[in-house]
RNA sequence: GGCGCCAUGGCCAAGUGGUAAGGCAAAGGUCUGCAACACCUCUAUCACCAGUUCGAAUCUGGUUGGCGCCU
């Protein structure tokens, strides 16, 4: 089976860097598992990795989506699929870097979405959702494909939309499909890794990030996205740190306030990636400081494992 | 020195005699097309001591700490 590696972790743990010198041991190239990252323009609010801190390895699915696209599952796994085969190709190893989880584990056990437009049911449902109530269309769930009632909490109005419309699209329960998609075997001989380090350390690392991000001019890169037209309904805006920033611009709370909910915002998200990654098969946890963080002492282990079959 | 006010979990905060609301933070978890999303679970005996009472965070006295005003 082909080699396929991953480097993932929790925001700010230090992914990017110790990537391209992975890359560049290994002589791999990177794919980015980032939901942000993939959007032009979002550059400092998603603490993309510049050109030069690319030091010449490639990168794909970064700068790739014009912020008023849409991107989810489906188009990531489609742009992944294609980037692992023009990597091989050149046989190089393909790296995937980048903290979503689900995305990641979409590639590596090769997980089937099939092309469909959801957007005017989706509409329909959300309208529903507003007006009956959250438990009105749980019960229309529960009519349709008990097994996914059962299992999505009444208030998770967006995965109850979403087992609605892949019933009303595709003629059968979504739950179906999850249990025939979720017996599949791995794809690739994946290395997972997880980097990791100290939750305090790691929180530390947030708050600092974000005055970072302040003081390179996030206001002004939200600021200038507006101005081109953009506003919080678009999926790229959702990121943490936009909407932030665009809540204060639109003179809903102060700046501090601004920062202070993406520092939050930010500490949240590492904490629900970790758990995420908790709970992911076969996973090799990197934690840092049984390291004494030094990068080499880390990437000779990565190697070891790597190498290792 | 005198007078007055206050003291509830890490923070904010209800409750003023019947056995501790809520929010935030922290922690844990779910996740198969919005995933940097959405959702779930969960944490106290009420500053301390003594008293009144069947029963006190709630009343009384004292102690400690804080705040305000006065001389």
């Amino acid at each position: 089976m082909d080699k396929l590696i991953v480097l993932t972790g929790p925001t700010a743990v230090g992914k990017t860097e110790l990537s391209i010198k992975l890359a560049n041991k290994i002589n791999g190239e990177i794919i980015s598992a980032d939901s942000i990252q993939v959007y032009k323009n979002l550059d400092i609010g998603s603490a993309k990795i510049t050109i030069e801190e690319m030091q010449n390895v490639k990168h794909y699915l970064v700068d790739v989506l014009n912020p008023t696209e849409d991107f989810n599952i489906y188009i990531f796994k489609e742009m992944a699929k294609k980037a692992i085969k023009e990597i091989q190709a050149k046989g190089k190893i393909p790296i995937i870097v980048g903290g979503t989880g689900f995305y990641i584990q979409s590639v590596i056990y090769d997980i089937s979405f099939s092309k469909e437009d959801n957007s005017i049911i989706r509409e329909e449902l959300e309208q529903i959702a507003r007006i009956k109530g959250n438990e009105f269309l749980h019960n229309e769930l529960k009519k349709i494909d008990k097994v996914s009632a059962e299992k999505i909490h009444p208030n998770n109005v967006k995965r109850i939309i979403r087992a609605i419309e892949y019933y009303k699209l595709n003629n059968r329960p979504i739950s179906q499909h999850n249990e025939e998609e979720s017996i599949k075997e791995a794809v690739f001989n994946t290395k997972y890794f997880v980097l990791n380090d100290k939750r305090e350390l790691l929180y530390d690392r947030i708050d600092r990030r974000v005055d970072k991000m302040i003081e390179l001019g996030l206001v002004d890169e939200v600021k200038s996205l507006m101005d081109s037209g953009l506003d919080s309904t678009y999926n790229s805006m959702q990121g943490i740190g936009y909407k932030e920033i665009i809540e204060y611009l639109d003179g809903k709370c102060t700046l501090d306030e601004a920062i202070n909910n993406i520092k939050k915002n930010t500490r949240h998200f590492a904490k629900r990636q970790l758990t995420w990654f908790r709970r992911e098969q076969n996973v090799n946890w990197i934690e840092k400081y049984q390291y004494d963080y030094d990068d080499e002492r880390i990437l000779s282990k990565m190697i070891e494992v790597i190498e290792n079959d």
